[in-house]
DNA sequence: GCGACAG
DNA sequence: ATCTTGTCGC
């Protein structure tokens, strides 16, 4: 489902920076979520050879957590990565793949910070905004803020609230135990609470929730489309 | 001014 | 993100 496009993604880092702050001003932390029976995962690939990003989508059924869909999309990189302007890299591409998708997801889980993060739009928030589907971030390691690293349990499913500014961004989260934590915040249209309890109940028991697992291994999988510099003989099977 | 810094 | 073998622990 195309959205109508809220900007322009090729700005220089200064008008990036100001559309955060003004894009910022429109995130709902409320639950705004329907019954929810699909979650989709959202992860991306880089290739710096071929100059070549992949972003893949996985939606999945709810609760049972089984693969529905599947989608990647290829497209040149744009940008640079830079700390506090990721979503600037990743997200139209990100978009692409999410325009295959047939279902439309109830929650979706990204890899990257939500809030969590010094403008409070991370690309979980951008995303969110963009395409109007409550989204959660599912960071592997810290972009701002501080937590109490010893109050943090090490059995799966504790979790201690991450702060900034005196304020509660997030949280960090045993989602395995005794394995490093992830930082999960709200996107966009999800409160902390609820994206806590959506990203515990879709673990599998691996350090990442099972949508941006899917997602992360289908960016990598497929080889890079290797442009043929020879023509491409025929294949013997090797078993009758 | 000096670090820190999603992917 | 990507590079990159073996290795420590449940």
């Amino acid at each position: 489902m195309p959205r109508p496009p809220l900007h322009n993604w090729n700005l220089k880092p200064e008008e990036a920076i100001a559309l955060q702050h003004e894009l910022a001003q429109h995130v709902v932390l409320e639950d705004h979520l329907a019954e929810v029976h699909h979650v989709a995962g959202v992860d991306m690939a880089i290739n710096e050879e071929h100059n070549a990003a992949r972003a893949a989508v996985v939606l999945m059924s709810y609760p049972e957590l089984e693969i529905v869909e599947r989608h990647v999309y290829e497209e040149p990189i744009r940008m640079p990565y830079v700390p506090g302007l990721l979503s600037f890299r990743e997200a139209p591409c990100v978009i692409g793949a999410f325009e295959q998708l047939r279902q439309r997801p109830d929650i979706v889980m990204v890899d990257g910070q939500g809030i969590a993060h010094p403008r409070r739009i991370g690309i979980a928030t951008h995303l969110g905004l963009w395409l109007e589907i409550p989204t959660i971030g599912c960071a592997k390691s810290l972009l701002t803020g501080k937590y109490d690293k010893e109050a943090l349990g090490e059995e799966a499913g504790s979790w201690v609230p991450l702060i900034h500014r005196k304020e509660t961004i997030g949280a960090v989260v045993r989602t395995r135990t005794k394995v490093n934590p992830m930082f999960i915040s709200p996107g966009h249209l999800i409160s902390l609470e609820t994206s806590i309890r959506y990203v515990l109940a879709c673990g599998k028991g691996y350090r990442l929730p099972e949508p941006t697992r899917q997602a992360d291994k289908l960016s990598k999988d497929n080889a890079w489309t290797e442009p043929p510099d020879e023509p491409q003989g025929q294949q013997m099977s090797l078993w009758p």
